[in-house]
DNA sequence: GTATAATGTCATCGTACGCTGACATTCGGC
DNA sequence: GCCGAATGTCAGCGTACGATGACATTATAC
């Protein structure tokens, strides 16, 4: 699954507790965390702490992977190379760059 | 890369930040940030709101996926919870201490 | 040498965090 | 009908967030 927003973190959540059988409760006392914050994650809180949601990920024994964006360039006129190393920015950038 | 901590997290966004040839400030820019808030991260904040977060690996072209734990432990194969983490080390850690 | 850029650190401030505790609602089972 | 579990929501509170602005340090360029 593709994590893009709060919100997908939160439905990750949701169906990877409910798909081992736990209710919020245990699984707020699991992590460490009241049930309140449980309710508020899964409907996709912004604001809600990495530390806390990188140790529910753990308990419900998820595995988080960071790769590079494929070719993904659905909009933009101009060029937005995003995946390659761009030599020429590093290069102005280490140049002083003007912008 | 993996994902485990909010220490990876701020590792892999410097890498990629610098693999881009951004520098923090132009970074935080683009992610609508402060520039301390970019320091602060990339140090690992443990308490970082993940919609920022969010925010910041999508800029930097980065893809966040999760996937189901593979089976390191098959002691007896029933059905039970497939996951074994040390609970009570984690809550014992997470109860403690806030700083 | 000086000047500029990039990064790190500090203090202050308004805002929202996450926690506790309580209550409402919706279930399923008696 | 009632009762308990599970979930959602609210108010109160102490604490840390993230923004701003300033300053220090370390390069790098002139």
């Amino acid at each position: 699954m593709l994590i893009r927003t709060p919100a997908d973190l939160g439905a990750l959540i949701r169906d990877r507790r409910m798909k081992l059988g736990l209710d919020q409760k245990s699984l707020a006392h699991k992590v460490g965390v009241s049930r309140q914050w449980i309710v508020a994650v899964e409907h996709g809180k912004p604001r809600a702490e990495i530390g806390l949601l990188l140790r529910t990920i753990n308990v419900l024994g998820i595995r988080l992977s960071a790769d590079q964006e494929p070719p993904v360039n659905t909009r933009d006129a101009g060029n937005t190379p995003s995946v390659d190393v761009d030599i020429d920015s590093i290069i102005a950038t280490a140049r002083g760059k003007r912008k």
